[in-house]
DNA sequence: CATTACTCAATTGTCGACAATTTTCCATGA
DNA sequence: TCATGGAAAATTGTCGACAATTGAGTAATG
């Protein structure tokens, strides 16, 4: 009843609703979108959050926010002091690096076991999602967006392949959603597009092919790969500006 | 100041209280004190947790209780559902291995950004834990008890020496308590003691002379073994079951 | 006897109000 | 002018009460 003639929420639940289903409460509906409109961006990066505020722009009581922000916490999107307040997280390059080792460590090893575990029928999407890429780098060459979105399907389904469910809430529900909040905060352009593609074919050669030890190390290099890549514009970014 | 006078936590929050600094807020509070009690199995797994329960027992209201349970939900250590309730988590043995293959991946991650980070002191530190292992074996032998939280210790020094924060809470505050768990559980005894303590020695060799891919191998190999040790354990008591 | 529908108790979700702490801001003084 | 101190406002922490949903128990019916 109040979920629709409130007319404060009005903005754009829809795309949230839909893409998390289980919005059985005020609390679960408010975490995701906040969560959505920290790594969009909307939410800038080091801004301070008021309970007082965020309860009335989003028309709920600060019991389930106070919940919905613990929870946010917890996945690393906001910094609490107690007494004080939050802040929206701004990742450092330091932190960012740190996270970089992290995917490497986690990732080589969810490439590894969807090497042995991957079924054909997740195999065949996963070679969907790569010809979608190259259609889309053909057809709008330079949009970084698509390529971004794209980047994290393929990384997601190989996760997904796995099969393993600690590896997937952690890297799904955790660590993806601060790669897409360092992609918005750092304006960070495609990911070395055209060679990423190489190694993603690579990738999912190696995995069809059920070599979990060249699939682990393909992951693993793609993943220092675009650490380096990283580092590299960061020095740059640096050199330009003195 | 309100530290030592405001004499409403005078129960039995010195141990919790000792362990975890950060005590300023009643929510704080209850969430070590839940999460020492579910580890330890003083609330079994599986049980049921009702918030009229646990707030009458420790003597508070359900709100700070219920952000207290969203961060428990957020470090895995209970299953919550909407409108229904929460229960204390039960491993399973496929989520066991699935947290041994996670274990693996960051583990030895952080054993190899310890061979290339650790200090002098810290290395220092790291022997001496060694060395408090050996006195103990050497006297008391077969009491389990302290292998367990001396293994966790040894892990726990290298996640730290690996010197990457979001390493450290990933292990420290969220998969060392799972690990925990898990060992109550299945009552699990010391960790094959004698191999463990050479892989140990092993390991904080390799981390002393620099070696980065040894120390990432053997810590790799070290939580394997931990793993088929597992494996070995269920494939018996299931054969004995019989 | 099994099954279904219904009522009711218990638990979870949400809210507004009060207490405690922190931060801001202004006045005072060196 | 700058530092220091202390009210006042704002924000966070906590509580009790009410609404909504679930699950259990019970009675009625085939």
């Amino acid at each position: 009843m109040t979920l629709f003639d409130s007319g404060l929420e009005n903005q754009d639940t829809t795309s949230t609703e839909t893409l998390h289903p289980e919005v059985r409460t005020l609390a679960e509906r408010v975490f995701h979108q906040l969560q959505d409109a920290i790594v969009r961006g909307e939410l800038a990066p080091g801004s301070k959050i008021t309970e007082p505020g965020l309860s009335k722009s989003y028309g709920i009581s600060r019991g389930p926010l106070r919940e919905a922000m613990r929870r946010l916490e917890a996945h690393r999107l906001i910094q609490r002091v107690p007494h004080v307040g939050a802040r929206v997280v701004q990742l450092s390059m330091k932190e960012l690096l740190e996270l970089f080792d992290v995917r490497e460590a986690l990732e080589s090893m969810a490439a590894r076991l969807a090497a042995e575990h991957m079924s054909a029928e997740e195999i065949a999407g996963l070679r969907e999602v790569l010809a979608v890429h190259e259609r889309q780098a053909d057809l709008r060459r330079g949009e970084a967006y698509y390529q971004r979105e794209g980047d994290l399907d393929f990384h997601f389904r190989i996760v997904q392949g796995s099969h393993n469910h600690m590896l997937m809430t952690l890297l799904c529900d955790d660590l993806y959603y601060l790669v897409r909040l360092y992609r918005t905060q750092f304006s960070a352009s495609g990911t070395r597009p055209q060679l990423a593609f190489v190694e993603h074919h690579r990738i999912v050669d190696a995995i069809e092919a059920g070599d979990a030890e060249l699939a682990e190390f393909l992951m693993r290099r793609h993943v220092s790969a675009s650490r380096a890549n990283v580092v590299d514009r960061y020095a740059a970014a640096l050199e330009q500006q003195t």
